[in-house]
DNA sequence: GCCAGTCAGTAACAAAAGTTACATAAAGCT
DNA sequence: AGCTTTATGTAACTTTTGTTACTGACTGGC
């Protein structure tokens, strides 16, 4: 447990931190496909990721969804900070991508260390900033470019995400995730496929470059 | 200049804090129409607005702009935290949308006061997670809605800001604004126009309901 | 092997948004 | 008044995206 904290915290955080949070965190495994956080729900436990990877996405009232962005090892959600220190409900949905684990904090905890130790406070704010830039970029992919490029980009993240270059994704589920339909996916994949920069295959793409 | 303080943000930071800002904050006025920050620039001084609006809008390489949100009294800007804390570039411009007048507080005093004040640790969280939420909307807006209804929802804010019902600005300058071409605006609004939401006039928009 | 379910390909069409081009109207200037 | 600039209206057309409908191909269970 504690090792896994080390590795993916021990640069950030000095080791009497390593040690507080070793003390109280409770680690938890999650599966690909676990739904760890839904849109409402009140969150009194901050993550932090230890390794894994996790999709957060946004709903619409009707039935639209949309993929924002992805949190890797090291990372925690800023959404939750502002829902723990907020006490306000999840504006997000957060789905493992790939099996992980994190280490959960009391919220009391978080804040006492706010005032305690400045790696944290560092932590915190460069979390909060790194979510923000995440949120831009996802802003700048729905206000300057258009369905072929976010589908081309929404590809290099995955693969990006899960280390590997072929996306085990129906055309449906990508559809979803970029708030379009399947045919619409369908039509652009094959684009990219004349052009050679994938290969199609029965629910796996292929990058080829 | 302590009485603007005051009434702006008497009720969320305790009086010695006030103190604390009043002595050290430089007090700026502003005008319709300043940039008050460019991307790309770096920031060294934390703004608080004691009164005014301003616009906060993201730029595409090319050529496109895009309003995210404005500021009111009472806010500061996230993504002036982002560069003050992380001494990165500004992701964002800023551009006075009233006249107005901010208080800006050096960095190191900032940090400081995160330490010792449990209401000004508070108010640095609740400005991240309310710039947040209003990113949250702003991509809810590009992913879920059409453009008239984006146009509806940017007259309205408009409308809330500036506390007017009638808009001052041309065609151009909202579809600047919306990243969408004159001639777009133009249509839709003459479509308000004929279901009697909006009455046109050269260089404003009466909005009616 | 057969069947049901899932996935992808494609055509044909509709809607939304973007583009080009031009006309007219208002405002400002001399 | 006459001229120029700016703002808006509108038509015609293109591109992009979304929708519906149907096809065949693959997969897993029996």
């Amino acid at each position: 447990m504690k090792k896994g904290l080390i590795k993916a915290y021990g640069s950030v955080f000095e080791s009497q931190l390593i040690n507080d949070i070793a003390a109280v965190a409770v680690f938890m495994d999650f599966a690909e496909g676990d739904c760890l956080i839904e849109i409402g729900q009140y969150i009194r436990q901050m993550p932090l990721l230890i390794n894994g990877a996790i999709k957060i996405s946004r709903e619409d009232k009707v039935e639209g969804e949309l993929l924002l962005y992805f949190l890797e090892k090291g990372d925690t959600c800023a959404m939750t900070l502002a829902c723990c220190l907020g006490d306000t409900q999840s504006e997000i949905r957060a789905v493992a991508e790939t099996s992980g684990s994190v280490a959960m904090i009391p919220i009391g905890k978080m804040e006492e260390w706010l005032g305690r130790y400045k790696s944290w406070r560092n932590f915190v704010f460069s979390s909060y900033n790194k979510r923000m830039s995440e949120m831009l970029i996802a802003i700048d992919n729905l206000a300057f470019m258009k369905m072929d490029e976010r589908l081309l980009n929404y590809l290099h993240e995955k693969s990006k995400v899960t280390g590997s270059y072929v996306i085990s994704n129906t055309h449906q589920e990508i559809a979803y995730e970029l708030n379009t339909s399947r045919v619409v996916v369908s039509r652009l994949l094959k684009a990219l496929e004349n052009d050679g920069i994938v290969k199609l295959n029965r629910n796996t793409i292929e990058l080829l470059k």
